[in-house]
DNA sequence: GCTAGCTGTCATCGG
DNA sequence: TACCGATGACAGCTA
C-alpha cells in the first residue's frame, strides 16, 4: 500500500506539473517579461526554513516509503519538498524566463509488463483504448498491444491511425473491448464515409495549413470541418475511441496523413502526450523516476526499427534539445489541436503499412515509423476532446496500481485516478476539467491572439489543499488510521498553520493532541499507538496509567503516556520548520523507558547522571527537554505534589480545583501548583504566540509576493490599454482625414485639416470647428461656424 | 569566546 | 475579581 501510495503521490504531483505546465506556457510570456530575479528568488524561495510546505512535503515523504518519522530521508524529503514547491510555483505564474522545468512521467518495461500481466491493463499515454481497458477485466494485453506483444501498451496501429483513422482490424478488435461498445461497425463505416466526402470536397492543405513538418512525400489528407470533427472528436471521446486512432489515413494510400497545423500558432492547448515528449526531450529522465507510467521518447532520432518489442526507457544520454525548438514544437502543437482536425472517426484503411508493422510491438509512447509527423497526429486536442480528453490524455499517469490504489476506500479528495470504474471518463465526467483550465471555444478556428489561457481555475487545483490535504488525509485514511485520528488531522489541516505547539516534550507542554490523549486516557480507552507510523516507544494508555501509578504522583513525566499523545503524527508532521529539524525527542526511544523503571532518577539531582548521561546519548534533544522540564518535575518532586504536572497544567479549572481539594495540601505545595500550571500553560501560550508570529511573517511574505504579481499583472494591462488607446488615436486620425477629405462649405471649398478639427460630441455627433476655438474652448460645443455632421 | 536561534519564564495587559 | 490568553522582554542553553 505504501509503495502504491508513492505513485500516487507522486503521479499526483507530476500530473499537476503537466496540467500546469498546459496553462502557464499559454501566458508564459507574460510572466517572462515580469520575473525579476528579485521576485523569483522570493518566489522559488530560497529561505525554505520559512515556507510552510516542508511539514506538508514531508507528510508526503512518509507515505510511501516506510521510513522512520523521525528518521527522514533527506533526499527523498528535499526532492519532495522542491517538486511541490514548484508545483505551488507554477500557479504562482513564477515560469523563470530562462529556465523550463519539466517533470516526465516514466515507466520502466518492468512496469509496463507486470501491469500487464497482473491483469491490471495499463494505460496507454494516447489510447483511448488502454483507458477502457481498464473497465474490461477480460481485456488481455495481447489484445491491446497487438499480437504476441503484451508489453506494448502502445499500438502501433493507434499511433499511425491516430487523428482520424484506424486501423479496421482495431476497429474491429479492438473497438468494443475499449468500451466503444455503442460505436457499432455501420457507425464506423458511416464515419468513414464521411470522411471520405470530406477528402473529396477537397478539404486540403491549404485549408488546414498543415504543417511543414510533413514530409513532402506523404500524401495530404484533407481533414474533416472543424465542426463536425468537434462533434465527432466528442462522441468519440465518449464511445472511448482514442482521438490517436483519428488519424486520418490517405484513402487511396492508406498511409498516414498528419494533422494539419494551422498557419499561426493558436497557443490554446497542448496534448498530455506533446508535453511528455518536449519534457522528455528537455530533461531526459531516468530511472529516477519511479511512477510509472509510459515510455516515451521523442520522435526526433527516434525510429521504430529499434527494440520494437520492448519499452525502452528515456534515452538520458539524448541530449536536450533547444529550448527554443521545444517551444516551437509546443506551439505547433498547440496550433494543430486548434484546429481540432484530430478527427476520431475510424478510417477503414490500415495503416498497415511496413512501417506500422515494424513497430506493431512498439511500447507505448515509442513512436514509430511517422517520427514527428505521427506524433504530431497523437495529439489530442485539450479543447475539443473536452473532459474525455482530459481522461484520454491524463490517464496514462495513473497506472493500473494507481487504481488498485484507488480501488480502496478513500473517501477524500478527487478522485483523479481511472478508478475501478469502468469508464475513466467516469471519473473526469462529472465535470467538464477542460473546460476549468481551458477557455471555451467557440469555434474550431482559434483566433491566435484571443485565446490566452489563464490557468486560474485549475491553478485552484493545485493550491495546498489540494496537494497538502490529499497527501494528509489520504495517508491517513490508508495507513489505517483511526476515525478520531483522521479527524485530528484534519483539524489540524484546519489550523492556521502546521506548527504544532506540542513540539516540545517538555512535560509542562501540552497541546490540543495532549489534552486529547489526555482525555482518552482519563476515559481508560486504549488509543492506538502511532507505531504504525515507524515512531517507537508509544505506549499504550493503560500501560501509561500503569507507569503512573508506579512512578507515583510526582514527576508525571511519562514516556509512554505523555510520547503518546505528544509524539503523535500530528506532531511530526505539523512542524512547518522541519528543516531545522534538531530536535528528535523520541526518535529510538525504548518502550520502555529509563524514567519509568527509575522515575526519580532523571530528578534526583540537579546534575547529570551517569543514566542520564546515557539517555543523553540515545536521544540527546530528550535531554535538553528533560533538564527544561525537570525543573518544575523537581521541584514538585522534593514538594511531594502528589500528582503529575501535567494535569496541573492541563486540567480545567474545575477538576483542577476538585484535584486540589482532594488533597490536603500545605500552602507551600499550593503555591507551587499554581505556579507549574502558571508556567505550563505561559510556555504553551509562548509557543502559540511565536507561531503566530512566524505565520504573520509568512503571510506578510506570500502578501508581498501576491501584491507584486499583481503590479505585475497591472502593469502589463496597463501597457495593453496605452496601446490600444494609440490604435484608436491612430484610427481617429485616420478617419478625421477621411472626414476632411470630404467636407466642403457652402463655397464648395474644402476645410483644411490644419485650421479645422473634429470635436466629437458625447451624443455621438461629431462638429467641425475652427481649431483656434477648440484649443480655447475644449469643453464647449461652438455654436457658429459649425455644421453638423453625423457619422 | 561570540553569536544566532530556540525555549522557558516573568511581567503585564486585556478580555 | 479570578482566570486565562497574548505578548514583550529577558535569560539560559545549545550548536
Amino acid at each position: 500500500m505504501l509503495y502504491l501510495k508513492k505513485y500516487f503521490t507522486e503521479g499526483l504531483i507530476q500530473f499537476t506539473i503537466l496540467l500546469s505546465l498546459i496553462g502557464v506556457r499559454v501566458d508564459v510570456d507574460t510572466y517572462l517579461s515580469n520575473q525579476l530575479p528579485p521576485l523569483r528568488e522570493i518566489i522559488l524561495g530560497p529561505s525554505s526554513a520559512y515556507t510552510q510546505t516542508q511539514f506538508h512535503n514531508l507528510r508526503n515523504t512518509l507515505d510511501g516509503y516506510g521510513i522512520h518519522p523521525k528518521s527522514v530521508d533527506l533526499d527523498q524529503f528535499f526532492t519532495t519538498r522542491r517538486l511541490l514547491n514548484q508545483v505551488r510555483q507554477l500557479d504562482r505564474l513564477s515560469v523563470p524566463s530562462t529556465e523550463l522545468n519539466a517533470w516526465l512521467v516514466h515507466r520502466d518495461q518492468e512496469t509496463v509488463v507486470s501491469a500487464a500481466s497482473q491483469s491490471s491493463p495499463s494505460i496507454t499515454l494516447d489510447n483511448g483504448a488502454g483507458l477502457e481497458d481498464l473497465s474490461s477485466p477480460d481485456a488481455t494485453p495481447a489484445m491491446r498491444g497487438g499480437g504476441g506483444a503484451p508489453e506494448s501498451t502502445y499500438n502501433p496501429n493507434a499511433a499511425d491511425s491516430s487523428l482520424g483513422a484506424v486501423a479496421p482490424e482495431r476497429t474491429q478488435e479492438q473497438g468494443n473491448r475499449d468500451g466503444n461498445d455503442d460505436l457499432t461497425k455501420e457507425d464506423i463505416d458511416l464515419i468513414d464515409i464521411l470522411w471520405r466526402q470530406d477528402i473529396d470536397l477537397g478539404a486540403g492543405r491549404e485549408v488546414f495549413n498543415y504543417s511543414n513538418r510533413q514530409k513532402d512525400s506523404e500524401e495530404e489528407k484533407p481533414c474533416l470541418e472543424e465542426s463536425k470533427e468537434g462533434s465527432e472528436a466528442q462522441e468519440s471521446w465518449r464511445n472511448g475511441v482514442n482521438l490517436q486512432e483519428a488519424q486520418p489515413v490517405d484513402g487511396e494510400t492508406g498511409e498516414s496523413i498528419p494533422e494539419q497545423l494551422p498557419p499561426t500558432g493558436s497557443q490554446t492547448s497542448l496534448s498530455f502526450q506533446e508535453c511528455l515528449r518536449l519534457l522528455e526531450a528537455t530533461f531526459p529522465f531516468g530511472e529516477e523516476s519511479e511512477f510509472p507510467t509510459p515510455v516515451v521518447t521523442p520522435e526526433i532520432g527516434t525510429s521504430n526499427e529499434e527494440a520494437p518489442s520492448t519499452s525502452r526507457a528515456l534515452p538520458q544520454a539524448e541530449p536536450p534539445l533547444d529550448l527554443e525548438q521545444q517551444w516551437q514544437d509546443i506551439m505547433a502543437i498547440m496550433e494543430l489541436q486548434a484546429m481540432e482536425v484530430n478527427s476520431n472517426s475510424v478510417n477503414a484503411s490500415s495503416s498497415s503499412s511496413p512501417e506500422a508493422a515494424a513497430s506493431e510491438s512498439t511500447p507505448m509512447g515509442t513512436f514509430g515509423p511517422s517520427t514527428r509527423s505521427t506524433l504530431i497526429n497523437q495529439d489530442v486536442s485539450l479543447h475539443q476532446a473536452s473532459l474525455p480528453s482530459c481522461s484520454q490524455d491524463f490517464p496514462p499517469l495513473f497506472t493500473p496500481q494507481l487504481d488498485a490504489i484507488s480501488s480502496s476506500p478513500r473517501p477524500t479528495m478527487l478522485r483523479l485516478s481511472s478508478s475501478n470504474s469502468s469508464n475513466i471518463n467516469s471519473t473526469f465526467g462529472a465535470t467538464n476539467l477542460t473546460g476549468l483550465f481551458l477557455p471555451p471555444l467557440t469555434n474550431g478556428t482559434n483566433n491566435v491572439t484571443s485565446t490566452p489561457v489563464l490557468p486560474d481555475p485549475f491553478s485552484t487545483l493545485l493550491e495546498d489543499s489540494m496537494l497538502d490535504e490529499i497527501s494528509l488525509l489520504d495517508l491517513a485514511m490508508e495507513e489505517g488510521f483511526s476515525q478520531a485520528q483522521t479527524s485530528q488531522l484534519e483539524d489540524e489541516l484546519d489550523s492556521d498553520s502546521g506548527l504544532s505547539l506540542d513540539s516540545s516534550h517538555s512535560p509542562a507542554s501540552p497541546s490540543s493532541s495532549e489534552t486529547s490523549c489526555s482525555s482518552a486516557a482519563s476515559s481508560s480507552s486504549t488509543s492506538a499507538t502511532f507505531s504504525e507510523e515507524g515512531a517507537v516507544g508509544y505506549s499504550t494508555d493503560s500501560e501509561a496509567a500503569t507507569a503512573e501509578t508506579d512512578e507515583g504522583a510526582v514527576g508525571g513525566y511519562q514516556p509512554g503516556y505523555s510520547k503518546l499523545c505528544r509524539m503523535s503524527y500530528q506532531e511530526f508532521h505539523s512542524l512547518p520548520q522541519l528543516d531545522n529539524i534538531s530536535h528528535n525527542h523520541t526518535y529510538n526511544l525504548p518502550l520502555s523507558s529509563p524514567f519509568s523503571d527509575h522515575p526519580e532518577l532523571p530528578f534526583s539531582t540537579g546534575k547529570k547522571t551517569v543514566r542520564d548521561k546515557q539517555s543523553c546519548k540515545l536521544q540527546p534533544p530528550q535531554d535538553l527537554l528533560d533538564k527544561q522540564s525537570s525543573r518544575d518535575e523537581r521541584r514538585a518532586r522534593a514538594m511531594k505534589i502528589p500528582f503529575s504536572n501535567e494535569k496541573i497544567i492541563n486540567l480545567p479549572v474545575e477538576e483542577f480545583n476538585e484535584l486540589i481539594a482532594k488533597h490536603h495540601l500545605s500552602e507551600a505545595q499550593l503555591a507551587l501548583i499554581r505556579d507549574i500550571r502558571r508556567r505550563g500553560k505561559n510556555k504553551m501560550a509562548a509557543q502559540n504566540c511565536r507561531k503566530r508570529k512566524l505565520d504573520t511573517i509568512l503571510n506578510l511574505e506570500q502578501g508581498v509576493h501576491d501584491l507584486r504579481r499583481d503590479k505585475a499583472r497591472l502593469q502589463k494591462e496597463q501597457m495593453e490599454c496605452i496601446s490600444s488607446i494609440r490604435q484608436m488615436k491612430q484610427k481617429m486620425q485616420s478617419l478625421s482625414q477621411v472626414v476632411f477629405a470630404q467636407l466642403r462649405d457652402e463655397e464648395g471649398r474644402p476645410y483644411p485639416p490644419s485650421e479645422y478639427s473634429l470635436q466629437y460630441g458625447a451624443d455621438g455627433s461629431v462638429v467641425i470647428m475652427p481649431r483656434s476655438i477648440a484649443t480655447a474652448q475644449p469643453n464647449r460645443k461652438p455654436e457658429k461656424k459649425q455644421k453638423d455632421k453625423k457619422k
